[in-house]
RNA sequence: GUGGAUGUAGCUCAGUUGGUUAGAGCGCCAGUUUGUGGCACUGGAGGUCGGGGGUUCGACCCCCCUCAUUCACCCCA
């Protein structure tokens, strides 16, 4: 049989991998920084678990797992009868593959409630599954990573946040777009215009707005049952060109008899305040009105991210995020507000990779080979060895006696900087030769010198 | 779920209106060099042309079906 991998997946090289390593080293030391404590939850969760909290379509891309055993006996044959697919699925399926990483972190705080000290803060790094048809920067397997405070309403998380990212992208060497909205003011706009319930449809009517055009979003809307009148309402807002400040006055005025859409101007412009007092030097952070976010728990602030260079044909975001005062309530622990950004590591490798921003020096394992000259008859190589890796020294022997050629081929194939050879003439002379692939001097040493030199130059 | 594109050597791709034995670059193996990689030169291995069916004297090429990959929409990291 020809093998092969589920669509949306994929192998990781040695190279990828070692390229993958620094990028989450570099987001879990950002972690750490900030006082975000390690997490890890199962794979899988109980199917209910995540049912009915990413909207309608999230609820079909999740991947369910076939129940063990005689699913047959107690599968809805009614369900199956009617074609009706989804009802058959949740009858002989109870487990699912995460799909994200806030609901697991939710379903664990309230599980835990008792032991944690709040506010909490926890970082996640683990891979998660969508049933999605895979495209550029889109997989079904994909690694998130998350930062998260839950047990605190203060906008000094969301601060945080922001100064997490420019942790990051400032350490990646990637300007990004921070674009920052908040759910209130969506809220209080729907709320204006008379049509609270439709809160859903105008925000993902505006979030196309770019795309489609101010015609298809009216046609849209007017689909969905929204008047006329409040129409108008709606079109400034959409079309408002301006500043952050400009937007904030304008919507001071549209949204002066909405207390929901008070509180989010409020709230953005305490937000931006807090910014202005640190100098970001990869992040611009800007208030985009049409920013919806389809997931429906969220509640505040949204965050999305989006890389700003030039080079890179990656439109889509990196980064996403916000506020969720309630995600808890539904697994019984109510009053509970958090906030968190979740890095789209997959998305991060494809931008660096497309614009080179991974250094050199991550790309080979180790740093020393010792060539198999004659089968280490005194064993005086791979004692060297030894000692050169309780040192600190990453260091390989060539298994076979083969041809040097092919030996040290090997070595440089595989980017190692530097060989150890040791035949009749060096034993001899009690020496080991130590050659530099990079630029091909080559000299002899003792045993005492030979792993100073290493040592020094690792 | 909807629409488009592409499947030829390990990889990236040529392949003329349908015509003899399907090519190139890179990679791989061997040698030039029996104690030394990169560079150069010489030689070599490697292909059910995604799979099945059809049209034809003849199909990599045309038609149908199928599978796979990929891009866009929807949605999202």
């Amino acid at each position: 049989m020809k093998p092969s991998i589920p669509k949306g997946t994929r192998d990781f090289s040695p190279a990828e991998m070692l390229r993958r390593n620094y990028l989450f080293g570099i987001i879990r030391t950002a972690f750490a920084r900030f006082g975000y404590l390690p997490l890890e939850t199962p794979s899988m969760e109980q199917l209910s678990t995540l049912m009915g909290k990413y909207g309608e379509e999230g609820d079909k891309l999740i991947f369910k797992v076939l129940d063990s055993g005689e699913f047959l006996d107690h599968a809805d044959r009614d369900a199956l009868a009617k074609n009706d697919s989804r009802k058959f699925a949740v009858s002989v399926a109870e487990k699912a593959l995460r799909y994200d990483l806030t609901v697991p972190f939710a379903r664990y705080v309230v599980m835990h409630q008792h032991e944690i000290v709040f506010p909490f803060r926890r970082y996640q790094i683990q891979p998660v599954w969508r049933a999605d048809r895979p495209q550029k920067g889109r997989y079904r397997e994909f690694y998130q990573c998350d930062a998260d405070v839950i047990g605190s309403n203060s906008l000094v998380c969301e601060s945080e946040l922001i100064q997490l990212l420019e942790f990051v992208f400032s350490a990646i060497g990637l300007k990004v777009v921070v674009q920052l909205n908040n759910r209130k003011l969506l809220a209080g706009l729907a709320e204006v215009m008379g049509v609270p319930d439709h809160l859903t449809d105008i925000t993902v009517a505006m979030d196309k707005l770019e795309k489609v055009g101010l015609d298809k979003v009216r046609e849209e809307l007017t689909a969905k049952g929204i008047s006329a009148q409040a129409m108008t309402i709606l079109e400034p807002v959409l079309l408002f060109k301006g500043v952050t400040n400009d937007k904030l006055a304008m919507l001071d005025s549209v949204l002066a008899t909405s207390e929901t859409g008070r509180k989010g101007i409020e709230e953005i412009r305490a937000l931006f305040s807090m910014l202005s007092n640190f100098s970001f030097t990869h992040l611009s952070c800007e208030l985009d009105l049409s920013l919806a976010r389809g997931l429906n728990y969220y509640t505040g602030a949204i965050i999305e991210v989006k890389a700003a260079d030039e080079r890179t044909s990656f439109s889509s975001s990196i980064c996403g995020g916000g506020r969720y005062d309630d995600l808890t309530g539904i697994f019984g622990l109510s009053g509970m507000s958090g906030v968190g950004i979740s890095f789209g590591a997959d998305r991060i490798c494809d931008v660096m990779e497309e614009i080179g921003l991974f250094p050199e020096s991550h790309t080979s394992a180790a740093t020393v080979m010792a060539v198999n000259f004659d089968g280490d008859p005194d064993g005086s190589v791979a004692a060297l060895l030894h000692r050169l890796r309780m040192a600190g020294v990453n260091a390989e022997a060539y298994p076979d006696p083969v041809k040097l050629k092919k030996q040290f081929a090997f070595a440089d194939a595989k980017g190692i900087r530097y060989v150890i050879v040791r035949g009749d003439e060096e034993r001899n002379s009690g020496m080991f030769n130590l050659k530099n692939l990079a630029d091909g001097t080559q000299h002899t040493y003792t045993a005492e010198e030979l792993i100073g030199v290493l040592v020094q130059k690792d």
